[in-house]
DNA sequence: GCATTATTTCCATATTTATGGAAATATAGA
DNA sequence: TCTATATTTCCATAAATATGGAAATAATGC
């Protein structure tokens, strides 16, 4: 991972409607949540979490599919742990035998 | 840690000085680097650098500390750790079982 | 005290980001 | 096709963030 989609992931969740976003969607497991119940939970307006989900979207931490009338979220778990061992690795340059590998966040026992 | 400081802590690294500024430090150790050989290695005019190196010690990322007419900056380990197992906690709500534990992040040996 | 060096603060400006109403688009069922 | 529902796009506005020159502050040695 390059400096600049580090930045631009951590800017995506460096804001707490987002970040709340992304953590919703990470317990909402593989499913996801259509966009409705996120704004609902999160008491969001539309054209916000729009906004908000766009963001996160673009920056590859989360994902969306169709179904039906409704557009589901979920949360890109294999971007969390790139943007996590990319930290881990500068919060840990020159000294990386002391940092743990921060690859198997996941929600099953698989990876997607 | 609550969720408005993991935002504030994301947001002092979510931009591409701040985060090459962190990752110089890191790299620096413990001792760290006066602001002048920060500005001068990442090119950066004293009265950005100053702005950005406020917003890293304001989130608490990094420490200053006066050696003579040097400031010299260091990185927090510690709280780069905090908020790794943040992320990973929320990263893996539900299924904590999965995540390693990122709290050894440091330096040295120890932990400071 | 004065000159030198290191860093910060002040300030104006530019740029980016966030907000939410209203209208547009898309899907599905009757 | 008409209607209802879900979501996005458009747009204006507000707020926050980034930039860097110039001046101010702070520390040191002579």
């Amino acid at each position: 991972m390059d400096i600049k989609s580090a930045v631009t992931q951590l800017s995506s969740i460096a804001q707490e409607a987002r970040l709340e976003i992304f953590r919703l969607l990470v317990q909402a497991g593989i499913e996801g949540l259509p966009a409705g119940s996120i704004g609902e939970k999160l008491d969001i307006p539309p054209s916000t979490l729009s906004f908000h989900l766009k963001e996160l979207s673009q920056a590859g931490l989360i994902h969306s599919r169709q179904v039906s009338r409704f557009i589901y979220y979920t949360a890109n778990y294999a971007a969390m742990n790139g943007l996590l061992a990319y930290l881990t690795e500068n919060c840990c340059a020159g000294v990386t035998e002391c940092c743990p590998d921060v690859t198997s966040c996941n929600p099953e026992k698989g990876n997607e």
